[in-house]
DNA sequence: GTTGATTTCTGCAACGTTTTAGAACACGCT
DNA sequence: AGCGTGTTCTAAAACGTTGCAGAAATCAAC
């Protein structure tokens, strides 16, 4: 094979630099190259030598180069952050750190960094993600607690960057989510309910403001008009209610007539709620009471006596967030990707 | 007042720029000044006319400018950046989220950020530490699960990264760090059980390699040891155990002769799972069994039946966490601040 | 008026990267 | 020889910021 092109110029190989972290200028003093050639090697740029690749290559990863995040940012405009905005909704059972702990296994092998960006309670929601789209602070945006009409969404959308949300909306454009089947969920709970022998079921619905509230309404009202069974939704309590307002419920609803005797509950605090209120009326739950829970962490299957759960694996959901995300910010058309979480039921004794 | 100093050239202001965020040479066209004398008005250097500081800064203001961090980054090093390694044992119960929220806090109204570095289970527990300091990714950097040779301990201080331990170390040099007083916890747990009545008490304490385990056995035999009662501790069994082994344990030790009628719970999952054990062995808490149990979360005080909890705040911590590591990164020489969180005691009727 | 001190502002360089434009050389063909 | 072509590499500029070294004007003093 001939030698073709323009021959290495027998350039005196700099002394390695001994302080500071490698960077292309490094690598690019041990090989006698200059700096471009470097960068474009590390690109595998076929303007460049296979052979120079290879060379360059091997001594970025003998020294462990890593490019500089603020050069590469400053120049490109890429900032490889994903930021989470930290809803004050976000329970602290699990919904938090399950959810985070799965984006991060999503961006695991990538450049991306993972900031938490908190909402503070009583901020307007817009607050956060207008100021990191302001400030072009992050590459993508994840976020929960989604609303029919999101003032988030709208915003992302129009700016053309790139989100995930946990939950839909009602907007007609397509936009990247993954939400948890609630609809199902709350289908398979008033089943589950009857199947027990419950008469009259109540469900701990979410806060209206959350599009997931309709879904998880929509699946009890199919399954009791299916079934006939009556049911009941009570008004001003949410799973975001105080818990002891919860228990006051249940435990008013537990006795009186026409107790209820199925609840179907959308969290796992509303159902130790709900447990609370029971017990304290005197009621036994398994026997003359029966609840199916909704879980996303694995405390439920210690609690005494043994109630029927199914589950939202909230890590699952937060990979498949960052999954999608690196998919939109790579490749913007692909808008519309989603994930519809299918619940995983998880019953006592069958 | 005379006029003194250079005046200012009357140079044409240029039409402010339409598009991009604003930056040092939008104020400085905007107000004609060169982009140094903007930066430096900026920093309240004394060198600039106090009259175009205050020029400089409303206009700043007016703009909305914001430092680009990656430009910042670039040239100063200094990355406003700070990480939190989270811990694989991080329990799924609001160790992660509650200090997450605290540590936000702290930085609320400071440039900083709060970037997730995850620790994955199987890889050696420096890895993120190192990965972090040897490419510079943060100023600061924030860590639990504290070991009494904790080798991130002894990199960070060796190579003089600003970090915040939860949890101590036996280390000779002091370092910052925030910890809960699991003494007094175990200490006050074991008195108040055998206030209660019990005559054997045994504890779920944790592992053995982390420093707070130490801290919990100390409290737990020194209260043993003032009140003469008899104890265990069972061995291979801590609060990382599966809850199904805990569950067992307690099942176990429920019944027989000698039975445990006194548990002391250093954490939530362990509480519900001895619950269950006891439960499940016919055993009636708050009547012939007692507990106490370390909270992190709310979710205790709606279980039933009620137990004794004393109260460890995550959010707290995090928050502490954040303002003594913004102080060690400003001023290194309060490498020895720390603070030490006391229990809350919060027990069912007095 | 020149000189020097003081005040106030400015230009340049650098941080590490990518992009744009082009340079240096070898080869094959006339 | 000369020319075009292809291959392989490089110099310079730019992203937004700050530190350094000065520059331009004024004032006080001779």
């Amino acid at each position: 094979m001939p030698q073709r092109g323009r021959p290495r110029k027998a350039r005196l190989a700099a002394q390695p630099e001994v302080s500071g972290k490698p960077t292309l200028k490094t690598i690019a003093d041990l090989a006698g190259l200059a700096v471009t050639t470097v960068s474009r090697a590390l690109h595998d740029d076929p303007d460049i030598a296979e052979k120079t690749r290879l060379r360059v290559k091997s001594l970025a990863s003998e020294i462990g180069y890593l490019p500089d995040r603020a050069a590469l940012r400053l120049r490109t405009g890429r900032t490889y952050v994903v930021s989470l905005v930290l809803d004050p909704h976000d329970e602290i059972l699990g919904f938090g750190i399950s959810l985070i702990r799965g984006l991060t296994r999503a961006f695991r092998a990538t450049p991306y960094h993972l900031i938490i960006t908190p909402h503070f309670q009583g901020e307007p929601p817009l607050d956060p993600v207008s100021h990191l789209v302001r400030n072009r602070m992050a590459d993508g945006i994840i976020f929960t607690h989604t609303e029919p009409f999101d003032e988030r969404i709208r915003l992302l959308a129009e700016q053309d960057v790139p989100f995930v949300s946990h939950g839909r909306t009602e907007f007609t454009f397509p936009h990247p989510f993954v939400d948890f089947d609630n609809g199902s969920f709350a289908l398979e709970a008033v089943r589950r309910l009857i199947a027990r022998g419950s008469g009259r079921i109540a469900m701990i619905a979410p806060s209206r403001q959350f599009t997931f509230c309709q879904h998880m309404r929509h699946g009890f009202m199919t399954a009791v008009r299916e079934t006939g069974v009556a049911f009941e939704i009570p008004d001003g309590i949410d799973l975001d209610s105080p818990a002891e307002q919860i228990r006051a419920y249940a435990f008013e609803r537990a006795g009186g007539n026409e107790p209820v005797d199925g609840f179907v509950c959308g969290g796992e605090v509303s159902g130790l709620a709900v447990m609370a209120g029971l017990t304290d009326a005197g009621r036994t739950v398994g026997r003359d009471v029966h609840l199916v829970v909704k879980q996303t962490s694995p405390v439920f299957s210690q609690v005494r006596p043994q109630v029927d759960v199914i589950v939202e694996d909230l890590e699952e959901a937060g990979e498949r967030m960052g999954e999608l995300l690196l998919g939109v910010i790579t490749d913007s058309a692909r808008r519309d990707a989603h994930f519809l979480q299918p619940p995983r039921l998880s019953y006592v004794d069958g």
